[in-house]
DNA sequence: TCTGGGGTCCTAGGACCC
DNA sequence: TCTGGGGTCCTAGGACCC
């Protein structure tokens, strides 16, 4: 059995435990730039507020109903899912962190209904206690069929907030209840597809023909089907694969319109692409960039380019990831359009271990220097020794940096912001 | 005025090789 | 009337996840 454990809300949950006034009313958080609703908790679904929705269009609806509103902090919810994760370790055999506010859990060696209920409620209970946040636990023979059942629980058995899918009567009244666009793997393409197609439930889904699937979905959709029928194909993940890409990309907290301002928001992400890639032990065979107006200024010329480049010698160095970056950024950049965002991507990621030699190549850059300016950023935050080409004095705070006017403080990772309690 | 960021997998088609 | 068989690599596009 696997079993998904899942944070409810996760982001409203995090702001919550600090600021426990808000349990029961509506909160929501923003994304990046205050620019769309990312998370809601239950009060705020109530009121009809969309995933995804845009802030400044629900402003009359926040202000009717009082509703908390936060900008995100990755920080918090990072640190905050750090602990949720070493206790789950600490209560089951072998855990897969899925994402940040999600974990699956082999329970393969747990037998009885009993006995995968008491982990269910253990779990719960003491994410509840030592962490603050409120979790469901689905339980069932495959990674898919547990997502099911978390839903399952979500919206029907909140309250315990588990859901164990351990006899065949429960599995088809979860498919039957399951919408097949909720299933895991199944997205809005899909379900619209299925669903012209007569396919509603995931109880349908398991019923429609191999050859129809494989046919209109792949053999990725068949796995899907598989899975719901209770025949693992999807394994846990204790340790997650290497990655192959890594990107590093925001909008700016308003549109730029100078070259300048530009290419330096660009080397800030090159900077911290960088800084993960050395964190990570990789290195990039390749690097590209990319740069876009803002699609959803109609009144605007639209313009989007990007340049890939390959790297002679596969490199984590930050000024020669810049100098390759400031050598091609003239080719994408284009006078007189205004630009709201700006990304760079690493690709052919290899292990700093085993990265090839370059025989024409003697370029050697200095990554001792690299080492001392992580340790002194890991040590006294980011940012607190960089590259010049990231700006210097006034130049440091500039207007394609992110919009944030409704940050929360970092309880847990900032000294200067540890709550005070006056007893 | 204002609309997020970071990933993976699969397939088809076009190029190449012997 | 008739035109082989067996491969790989790369890219773009489309789907998905959180």
């Amino acid at each position: 059995m696997f079993a998904l454990i899942d944070v409810n809300n996760c982001y409203v949950s995090c702001h919550r435990i600090f600021e426990p006034q808000y349990e029961g009313r509506p909160v929501i958080v923003l994304s990046n730039n205050d620019g769309c609703v990312i998370a809601r908790s239950e009060e705020a679904k109530a009121l009809g507020i969309a995933m995804g929705a845009p802030f400044h269009l629900i402003k009359e609806l926040i202000d009717q109903h009082n509703i908390k509103y936060y900008s995100s902090n990755y920080t918090l919810y990072g640190s905050i899912s750090r602990r949720i994760m070493a206790i789950i370790r600490e209560e089951v055999p072998a855990v897969e962190v899925y994402s940040i506010d999600e974990s699956f859990a082999d329970l393969s060696s747990i037998e009885t209904h009993y006995s995968l209920e008491s982990v269910a409620k253990t779990i719960r209970r003491r994410l509840f206690q030592e962490v603050g946040v409120p979790v469901c636990v689905g339980i069932g023979k495959t990674k898919t069929l547990a997502k099911a059942a978390n839903r399952y629980a979500k919206k029907n058995n909140r309250n315990a907030g588990y859901w164990i899918l351990d006899s065949d009567e429960k599995e088809s009244q979860c498919l039957k209840w399951l919408e097949v666009g909720d299933v895991w793997g199944i997205g809005g393409q899909y379900a619209k597809k299925l669903k012209q197609n007569g396919i509603n439930t995931a109880y349908d889904f398991i019923n429609t023909p191999e050859n129809w699937i494989i046919k209109n979905m792949t053999v990725v959709g068949y796995r899907t089907q598989k899975e719901l029928k209770g025949v693992s194909c999807i394994e846990l993940e204790e340790a997650p694969p290497a990655k192959k890409n890594m990107c590093v990309s925001r909008s700016f907290g308003q549109f730029i319109n100078n070259r300048a301002d530009v290419e330096t928001a660009m080397l800030n992400h090159i900077a911290t692409l960088a800084a993960k890639l050395r964190r990570d032990g990789l290195t990039a065979g390749a690097l590209q960039l990319f740069i876009q107006t803002n699609p959803f200024r109609k009144q605007d010329k639209q313009y989007y380019n990007s340049a890939l480049t390959q790297i002679p010698l596969a490199t984590n160095n930050t000024i020669m990831l810049m100098n390759i970056a400031k050598a091609v950024f003239g080719s994408i950049y284009e006078e007189g359009y205004n630009y709201k965002k700006v990304g760079v991507i690493a690709l052919d990621l290899v292990s700093e271990k085993v990265k090839q030699a370059a025989l024409f190549y003697n370029d050697i850059p200095n990554d001792k220097a690299m080492k001392i300016m992580d340790s002194i950023n890991n040590k006294f935050g980011r940012d607190s020794i960089r590259i010049a080409a990231q700006g210097v004095g006034k130049k440091i705070r500039k207007d394609w940096q992110l919009k944030r006017e409704h940050i929360s403080p970092n309880f847990t990772t900032d000294i200067n912001d540890i709550p005070v309690i006056k007893i």
